[in-house]
RNA sequence: CGGGGCGUAGCGCAGCCCGGUAGCGCGCCUGCUUUGGGAGCAGGAUGUCGCAGGUUCAAAUCCUGUCGCCCCGACCA
């Protein structure tokens, strides 16, 4: 295809508006504008790229035999009230009204349509497993959508939803997802890693993420150094701490600490370091308030917290709550002598001895206090976050972390929502059964910009072959008929040889057009001009490595073909 | 929603503090030259200064309101 057909609005500067790399890029090498604040118009080489990823999940999914489906944007309230999510989904689901005063939403997932369609048209055990998918553009109200692709409120998503006669089936489909996820990020040339993972709003009773390993990820992920170990730190268990710390306890004495609200504070005064500390959190559920004790060094993991609470919402205190609960300002509390709340503490607390902790009065602590001589809780949970250099919980190694961007979240959703709906079929006795299902997300947009984070340098795109826009960027560097005839039969022969080729006929100077084709990203440049075919030569740039080759036009074919391998990230 | 910041030409920005009728770079258009890593010269077009009120002889500039966007936190593919 000829640049002058398509619209490429390349920008030499970098929109204020951006600020990951993916983002920056994308809007740089005209792939995508946006349209309002995380909506976004796909131009043809941001569709080009979409639609190579959806290509390579619909090969797979069909070969792990999921059928697709193509579902509806909006959906009627009903069917997210038999669930409850009408209500529990927050803001985040687009509510409105049709002329008739009925409520819709945008879909943010399909769990409720795909589940009523489910139980409307299939009866029989001899129907089942069934697993459908589809391609859909999803809306979910973020709060704050940021990142370009990265995190828009509407984006492309593959959503799949499996039926099983039982848990059995069940499983067997999740691992039929899971396989086919690694062979789809694989295939994407994607370099990412499957951790446990919390089931959030979706509900279930396990699941994984897919995480893309980039400095840039907005998840935290933790595995372990010798084993097989992963999850996202949301998830990942903190096994108790295997031994208690042996000093012999002193006598609890309190200190004056002027001006120490915060950890740094504290350690630098008494010039101790955070293990010896215990932070005390208060929380707020709505109606409750709830102390929280942790290791100075460890923070406090809301998910675990939310779960031991049995509330699905909770936020830090404010500076009234706090001084309400603790007569002090925020900075000194502690649990000696906190009276009328609950005190939570991660069970690294009772596990230490002589330590620091906030007095409940200002600028005071008490130093050398005790687990049960001093102060206790109503729980002792783990409710902190792993860190690196914890055990890791399967007793294989320590913990390591890294940054990651979800692209993809396998679920075992079990009977969550045939229950809630209904949703039945006859087994061989005659009995009614419920469904046990699976639901299995791609981020198909987000996966393009997790991409362009790991694949990029500083001139731009560095596209893995197999979801490149083009595959090879034509640059016809002279304006003379012998070039442009030199043109004409490679781009012909690169076209008829299977290639998907980008020719540059803009009557742009070279440099242009060189800076143009490495912002763009394709995994080869074909540079065509009088200079080399006066010696009968064109230039083959493989982008990735920048390694230039002169080679006679009739070898182009075999050339391109034997470097593929050369044009992806090495695993 | 809480905290911070920004809306001036297609893009990146200056001008605002201290009101006097809008500018720079890139891009765009025309011509000539140039043509293998973002060309040179000459000429040209483009703004209801986000929107609405207010103050003033006069508002991009001061005041009030409002909308949008970006960044830091809670949500998620």
């Amino acid at each position: 295809m000829k640049t002058s057909q398509l619209l490429i609005p390349t920008l030499r500067e970098v929109p204020g508006e951006a600020e990951t790399v993916s983002h920056k890029l994308m809007l740089r090498a005209g792939m995508i504008r946006k349209v309002a604040a995380g909506i976004y118009t796909y131009l043809p080489l941001g569709l080009r790229v979409i639609r190579k990823i959806e290509q390579i999940i619909r090969e797979e999914m069909n070969q792990a035999g999921a059928q697709e489906v193509l579902m509806p944007m909006a959906s009627p309230a009903e069917l997210w009230r038999e669930t409850g999510r009408w209500d529990f989904y927050g803001k985040e689901l687009l509510r409105f009204k049709d002329r008739h005063e009925r409520d819709f939403c945008l879909g943010p997932t399909h769990e409720e349509v795909i589940t009523d369609l489910f139980r409307r048209e299939v009866k029989s055990y001899r129907q089942l497993p069934m697993n459908f998918y589809q391609i859909q553009t999803k809306f979910r109200d973020e709060i704050r959508p940021r990142f370009g692709l990265m995190r828009g409120r509407e984006f492309l998503m593959k959503d799949a939803y499996s039926f099983d006669r039982d848990e059995a089936g069940a499983r067997l489909n999740y691992q039929k997802m899971y396989d086919a996820y690694h062979r789809i990020f694989t295939r994407c040339g994607l370099t990412f890693r499957a951790v446990e993972a919390d089931t959030g709003l979706i509900g279930g009773t396990s699941s994984h993420e897919f995480m893309v390993l980039a400095d840039t990820g907005e998840e935290t992920i933790v595995y372990s150094d010798q084993g097989t170990y992963a999850a996202n730190v949301e998830r990942a268990e903190v096994p108790s701490p295997s031994q208690t710390e042996q000093d012999a306890p002193k006598p609890l004495q309190i200190v004056s600490t002027p001006n120490c609200r915060s950890i740094e504070e504290v350690t630098a005064f008494l010039n101790v370091s955070p293990t010896r500390l215990v932070k005390t959190l208060l929380y707020t559920t709505g109606k409750d308030t709830v102390a929280v004790l942790v290791r100075g060094d460890h923070t406090v993991n809301e998910i675990k917290l939310k779960k031991a609470l049995g509330v699905t919402e909770i936020e830090l205190a404010g500076p009234a709550t706090v001084e309400k609960a603790t007569g002090a300002p925020v900075g000194y509390a502690g649990p000696i002598g906190l009276q009328g709340i609950q005190i939570f503490a991660d069970h690294a607390v009772p596990a230490l001895r002589n330590v620091i902790i906030g007095a409940n009065r200002l600028d005071t602590h008490y130093i050398d206090a005790n687990w049960e001589r001093d102060f206790k809780a109503d729980q002792v949970l783990d409710l902190r976050n792993a860190q690196a250099g914890d055990p890791s919980p399967r007793q294989d190694g320590n913990l390591k972390a890294t940054k990651g961007i979800e692209v993809g979240h396998v679920f075992m959703l079990g009977t969550k929502y045939s229950k809630a709906m209904n949703a039945t079929f006859l087994d061989p006795q005659g009995k009614e059964c419920l469904a046990v299902m699976g639901c299995y997300g791609i981020g198909v947009s987000r996966s393009a910009a997790a991409s362009i984070e790991q694949n990029h340098d500083d001139r731009g795109i560095i596209w893995p072959f197999p979801i490149a826009p083009f595959h090879v960027h034509l640059i016809p560097v002279s304006q003379s008929d012998k070039t442009a005839e030199a043109t004409a039969v490679i781009y012909a022969n690169l076209v008829a040889g299977g290639f998907e080729v980008l020719w540059d006929d803009r009557e742009d100077r070279a440099g242009v057009k060189f800076n143009d084709a490495d912002l763009i990203g394709a995994p080869f440049q074909v540079v065509i001009g009088d200079k080399g075919l006066a010696e009968g030569v064109v230039e083959v740039k493989i982008r990735r490595s920048g390694i230039k080759t002169r080679i006679v036009p009739a070898e182009l074919l075999p050339h391109l073909r034997a470097a593929m391998p050369a044009t992806n990230p090495q695993q």
